[in-house]
DNA sequence: GTCTATAAATTGATAGAC
DNA sequence: GTCTATCAATTTATAGAC
């Protein structure tokens, strides 16, 4: 059933596959011909719908493969454990901002988006394997710090984790799905994180700082963009 | 220049516009042929190729006039004077939350983001109509409320006013622009509007209430959906 | 301006030889 | 499995009569 990253995978599915994504994500669906499949895979058409039973199918492949992939390149490296709160919410979120504003995420986001009309059943894939996983494992997570005193007790894990993932995301993320921002400019996403983060913490935190301390802190971790 | 929703417009081209965004909104620009929008407005496809000079001029004209309509739609009625900020605040939430949650504007954000590779100036037009316009509004708000001293002096009122609207936006908004949410369930809206607005005065609101009321009212604010 | 009819190209998909 | 060649349907767009 999974076929992908396996060495013993036909070559020539993996050039259709690949090839053809690059033209998805590049074009869009309704752009892309299967005529220009078999060119770009270097293979002809027959050769193609004998891999294929036909587009929709190659593209469902495409999509969920790329799922896959998305599910397994999502969870962060580092452990909460050896950082300050605020540091660790910080750095997983620059780490994630960076993984979700890759041009493949965005792409494979906005292909999902305009044929979810069409096949809802990879939306909903999408949605289970990116944004439903990451918010399980950011709650997963903030459940922790709750028990280990660094957040306020009381607070509902899931709901804390939708709210610093939303305040991750902020309008970045919206550009970048609209396509309105080429390359990841490290600076802003470093300050968006910090932002998110400054902003979970008023929240969230167990313990608050005062409200002279609080001006400080907001002026480090709030320095605005653009 | 714009044709938009004036009398003095030909009644054919009014619908040919109204059928093709039916249209178009309904199965994506790409699964929509001219063939389809000639029968659809009740015209020939010579007269609908006389007014416009092609699907792709037909599709930005639709696009531009849907984002007049959701630039002129999006603010909301009421004065923040008369109410508390916290019901200011969930009163907003919830009114442009039920604007934005609307089928047909989600139908048009999809759309946007599906053609933003092949026609960016499109992506442009609708961030500014919609998104942009949106934040500076709220920003100015918020800006107002600074002054009365209702919110922290020193709010950046744009900063704070993306992530209001990002709290606000939460993962329902990731949702329904995936297709997955098919009505927007009203309690829904009202929990995430006033858990965006509790989690938004916690970092900025002028007069933070003690940790005891705190709970208090994050108990009455922070109901959780689903 | 509006229609009918049609052009010209491209589409997704297949038949049959090897 | 892989190719060449091709089908049948559909596509965008236009010519010419009224």
């Amino acid at each position: 059933m999974s076929d992908d990253d396996l060495p013993g995978v036909s070559p020539k599915r993996r050039a259709i596959l690949e090839g053809a994504a690059a033209l998805f994500m590049a074009e869009g669906f309704g752009a892309v011909s299967m005529d220009a499949v078999a060119r770009t895979a270097g293979v002809s058409k027959a050769t193609l719908y004998a891999y294929f039973s036909g587009k929709d199918a190659l593209f469902a492949e495409i999509i969920r493969g790329n799922c896959r992939r998305m599910q397994a390149a999502a969870p962060p490296s580092f452990s909460s454990h050896d950082l300050p709160l605020d540091r660790a919410l910080v750095e997983f979120g620059e780490h994630w901002l960076n993984f979700l504003l890759q041009p493949q995420v965005r792409a494979l986001h906005r292909m999902v988006i305009a044929e979810c009309g069409r096949i809802p059943e990879l939306a909903r894939a999408f949605y289970e394997a990116g944004p439903l996983a990451v918010r399980a494992w950011v709650a997963g997570w903030l459940a922790e710090e709750v028990l280990r005193g660094r957040l306020r007790p009381g607070t509902d894990p899931d709901l804390a984790a939708e709210q610093f993932l939303s305040l991750l995301r902020g309008d970045l993320f919206l550009r970048a799905t609209l396509g309105l921002e080429p390359q990841a400019n490290p600076e802003a996403v470093s300050a968006l994180a910090r932002q998110a983060a400054a902003g979970f913490l008023a929240i969230y935190a167990a313990i608050r700082p005062l409200a002279s301390e609080r001006m400080d802190s907001s002026e480090n971790l709030h320095r605005h963009e653009s």
